[in-house]
DNA sequence: GCAGTTCTGGACTAGCTGGTACAGAGTAGC
DNA sequence: GCTACTCTGTACCAGCTAGTCCAGAACTGC
């Protein structure tokens, strides 16, 4: 019936977030796109309606990939593992040209396209349903004798995510694998010890 | 012997820093700083050289005032305080129009300007100092017998820095008092618990 | 008042910004 | 081939970007 598209659109989404996931929303241009994207301005208008809706679509796909990595992490024989195998898992079980990334949701909140309540508040729901997913583990943990019910679940998760938080922050520090090695065992000094220590 | 500047230059670049803490460096323009400093191109460009050197004129200011700050906090009877009431006085104790900037240096590794080397140096090497000090007060600590031998002191100031990233994180959330704040006793529920605990 | 100096504000530049308009190309059904 | 449709690349736009230039203002010492 008409012209079919010449790219794959998801395709080009993927990556558009790595470009997002790398430089910024606000230091991405529209040319920077285009070239990554190898389409003109017509075809990414009609495509994406402009640069925040793709950003949104980006950073939407990265909390479902984010919640996804994590889901899959989840191990009922041992469910106090899961922040310390998110961590290693997605600082250093990905290519070194990623390291340094950081993670999507929390470059937003520093970004001046925070700025847009809309996007403000995508980056804090993806971020809550991180913290949400390790709420529900920790409380299967409860369940399953494997932390201490004095314990409070959601002041928990919470400090993991400010742990989170501080990691991606150092990622950004483009500094030696052995520096971030060292912030991350600090980090997890605290945690297993007492959490196991607890149970 | 020639026309004197009709401005503060000083006072300037604390107003200059102020913005740059709250929108971001490239979010900044330069027609933003001549308003808000009241100057016009030609001053400023006599003044500051560029945006970018102003720039970290800025933020030389912020790691000086922040180490002042955390120095003038330190209490020798009380070492092990000082992660607490610096949290609480830099995230409570401030008008709540500055609640939401963070942490300047923070801010900067987040920003596309962190892609220029010195600037992400000087960033670094600010977060260093502050867990520098951090490492001298828990060493006192030590000393006083206030913190148990067992510690190692620089991974404990290791941790106190990924604390303080996440948190800065957190205020650029833009959510209610109440919610940083519980994010904050989350924390300290867990640092004062450990270091109290165990001296 | 004059000379020497620096500061000031505005005109100006080249280049980039995100976004629009549109002519023409490519496709599917007929 | 024709029609209806969407996609594609490009020319174009107004507005903004950081930065330069310079004539004239303001000051000090003489």
């Amino acid at each position: 019936m008409s012209r079919p598209r010449e790219f794959d659109r998801s395709n080009s989404v993927a990556i558009a977030m790595q470009l997002f996931w790398q430089r910024g929303y606000t230091a991405t241009s529209l040319d920077n796109l285009l070239t990554a994207l190898h389409i003109g301005r017509g075809s990414f208008y009609a495509a994406f309606g402009d640069k925040q809706t793709l950003y949104t679509e980006c950073l939407r796909l990265f909390c479902d990939r984010t919640l996804d990595e994590l889901q899959a992490l989840v191990q009922p024989h041992d469910y106090m593992r899961l922040a310390d195998d998110f961590f290693e898992k997605t600082i250093f079980g990905v290519p070194k040209s990623r390291r340094f990334n950081g993670c999507l949701m929390v470059n937003t909140l520093l970004d001046s396209v925070a700025e847009e309540p809309l996007v403000l508040a995508q980056a804090n729901d993806g971020l809550a349903d991180v913290e949400g997913l390790f709420v529900k583990v920790f409380d299967c943990a409860q369940g399953a004798g494997q932390l201490g019910s004095q314990h409070d679940t959601a002041s928990l998760a919470r400090f993991v995510m400010l742990i989170n938080q501080g990691l991606r922050v150092s990622c950004r520090k483009r500094r030696s694998e052995r520096y971030l090695r060292a912030e991350l065992d600090s980090a997890l000094a605290f945690l297993p010890g007492v959490f196991i220590g607890s149970c």
